[in-house]
DNA sequence: ATTTTTCCCTAACAGACGTTAGTTTTATTT
DNA sequence: AAATAAAACTAACGTCTGTTAGGGAAAAAT
């Protein structure tokens, strides 16, 4: 029966991705090492193997998580009853307040996924290419019914996705406004340079 | 006397550096050897250091040399006569530019400088700090006169900032629209964004 | 209380890393 | 042609890496 620890939610392997995530972040994938990892745990390296089996894959489920969510969450929307204009703000806004709450792990996600190896690499470029290529039919869609000025929708799909991941430097700040202002500021700016005028 | 190589206009330790700044955008500096990277360059390992005096020369040498050339550019920007609307689109245009045409070493700059040591690392924080806090007052001073729309300064330079960096999936991209192209809808999606309507 | 299971430890492994030193080869200068 | 300088090579070094194996301690189950 697997013992659960510390938590009754949280498994020691938990512990170790949620560790795993900062300082992959921190210092990238590639700069940190089992042995750093497992000083942040609190156990030696050779002990994170009881728990996982690879350093491999807990880049994996970090990657493959973030992305699953994000992928269900374009889903729901893109199945409502909704303005094209509208669906791409909640999608905005969705992607920013993961990036203010579930910082760590959507950083990772978004800027170490190259490390992955395949198959893992390749069906995640595939959901990437994917995503955005969703994205940019919503954003078609709505130059079709005049809501949105007649853009390149690939070149306004680059600018949102990594718009968001700007908000990198809002967690690094000392003095930053409020996730909740953060989101009105980004959304106003940048749902307003899509916007038929 | 040194001895010129290849190209009149090119030294050993340039071709160095360019090769780096090729496979360290691809791998990440932590994930790239020397080995990897002589390989590229055609001789052993060993032998960069007839060129260069460490890895991490060759990081600092494209993190500030892109830096340095980006300063130099607002500083221009900044003492011309423009309104700061005007200012701030010329420098997302060099932004897209340099991103466009100098993407190597543009994007290590922007993504791996964090590999840097001390005293470069502080040094380069510091400069970045600097400069994202000079586009913030451009941006200031065009809410004042009511060119720009009343908004997060800080968080229209994040989002401008980390838009531009998004190009690297148009690098990436079979099918991309030409470089004037991708500039003009950028130009268009996030000046249009920061504009007082 | 005892047995079983889980988890942590130490030790070790094989391989890779960035870099140095000395030698050899190639290029340049005299 | 000979001497000198530059650049490439090989070999090696000390350190670090991810991971495995086996033993012991702690926790859980009986």
């Amino acid at each position: 029966m697997a013992k659960i620890k510390s938590n009754r939610t949280s498994t020691r392997k938990d512990i170790i991705v949620a560790k795993a995530a900062k300082l992959f972040r921190e210092k990238g994938y590639s700069a940190t090492s089992m042995r750093d990892l497992a000083e942040h745990v609190g156990v030696e390296a050779a002990s994170l193997y009881n728990h996982i089996s690879s350093k491999a894959e807990i880049l994996q489920d970090i990657c493959f998580r973030v992305a699953t969510k994000f992928v269900l969450f374009i889903e729901e929307i893109d199945a409502s009853n909704r303005s094209a204009l509208d669906k791409i703000e909640a999608i905005l806004r969705f992607h920013i307040r993961q990036m203010i709450e579930n910082y760590e792990e959507v950083y990772v996600s978004d800027r170490e996924w190259k490390h992955l190896t395949d198959p893992y690499l390749s069906n995640m470029q595939s959901q990437r290419r994917a995503y955005r290529q969703r994205m940019g039919s919503i954003i078609e869609e709505g130059m079709r019914r005049g809501e949105i000025k007649p853009i390149d929708a690939s070149t306004a799909v680059l600018i949102m996705l990594h718009a968001v991941s700007g908000i990198e430097s809002w967690h690094r700040s000392k003095r930053k406004i409020e996730g909740d202002k953060l989101e009105d500021n980004m959304v106003k700016i940048l749902v307003g340079g899509l916007k038929q005028s």
